[in-house]
DNA sequence: TTGACACACACACAAATGTGTGGTATATAA
DNA sequence: TTATATACCACACATTTGTGTGTGTGTCAA
């Protein structure tokens, strides 16, 4: 999909350019700021360049207003592999999935927030101590969605379960409890996601 | 850290049109685009804006180059939490035990995938079927780290032990056998982080 | 041999853009 | 009262910047 024609050594070297002095400056640089980059002393040149990476779906230009190349890649766009095949030599990346945007993934960022988890109550569902849950904020959930809600005014993060009208928050370790609570009115978020770092 | 001071209502107006701004066009956008959107038939009046936000500490500017505007906060980082306090009204950010900046946490990106966990190998260890595990591609690693191993041309995640020099791949349930390998070559990366995303 | 492409250059022009230097008015705090 | 902050305006100027229109060389496949 959006297939990318095979760059030239210095067409990469220019992609590369103008994809550092976003991440750097953030801002993508003029043409003049390119030509002074490689020594070019005619705008043309750039231009060239320029024409080409649109032409081979690199990048999209605006015309007529100053800087104006977007990237068509976001530099933030992970591959997700669903295999990997021996074969190497550059560990043959086919069996791509797909890709997780996390610009995409993350959107409505005023209403997200990490949290660190305590305790093992939710091992059992792979969330260990220390890890860090994505809580979307939200007042209500379904049943057997995890959320986050306040005891006794402590953040807690457990499964939630409704049974006869009843609303209970059930750890995932079996050593624990499930805790009967009045209403939904303790939960404060939706666990969307986990993120462990290692190291 | 870096403090910044409250703003006023069309203060925030304008910050808020350069982050829309630089979010849609991926561009921030000039003091006369600014203008325009509010009207403004000095250019002044914006510089006036600009300086208040510079002043206050949302923004940096670089001067004599076009758009360059850099918000101070970049959009992608999340606020980590470490304890929520009751409290509310509006959920007492004050515990706030630091900032993931996926930005720089994902750096070297063409070194990085994720790959989808197939299996319940790993579950002691929190890594749960269909998890997906970002990877740093690496020739090598220590004794206990989580790493991506080919083992019969299948990728595989498990736990490095090394053990009076022979080289082990355990996994984390213990209905499995731990592996023998030859040696490190068959390690095509290190786990850095857990991902899992829930609905 | 023709054509497409990569890789460079020169030069001029109009438009876009940041900057400099002034101004007015209102409100609020010292 | 004086100072400071906010919220605008006018206008000119120098640079920056994208654009247009050319030219030239070499390579490589059809």
């Amino acid at each position: 999909m959006a297939e990318q024609i095979e760059l030239t050594q210095k067409q990469k070297k220019v992609l590369l350019f103008i994809r550092k002095k976003i991440k750097i400056d953030k801002l993508p640089p003029t043409i003049r700021e390119i030509a002074k980059q490689f020594n070019f002393s005619s705008t043309g040149t750039v231009r060239d360049y320029l024409s080409t990476l649109v032409r081979k779906g690199y990048i999209k230009l605006a015309a007529r207003r100053s800087r104006a190349i977007e990237l068509i890649r976001p530099p933030l766009r992970l591959p997700i592999i669903g295999k990997v095949v021996a074969g190497l030599p550059d560990l043959a990346i086919e069996d791509v999935e797909g890709y997780l945007d996390l610009d995409r993934w993350l959107n409505n960022e005023d209403k997200i927030f990490l949290l660190r988890i305590k305790g093992d109550s939710m091992v059992e569902a792979g969330i260990m101590p220390d890890d860090l849950v994505l809580v979307k904020r939200e007042v209500s959930a379904q049943d057997g969605q995890i959320v986050v809600a306040l005891i006794e005014s402590e953040a807690t993060v457990k499964i939630l379960r409704r049974r006869q009208g009843k609303v209970y928050l059930e750890p995932a370790n079996k050593r624990y409890q499930p805790i009967l609570v009045e209403k939904d009115s303790s939960i404060i978020g939706k666990v969307i996601a986990v993120i462990r770092k290692y190291v």
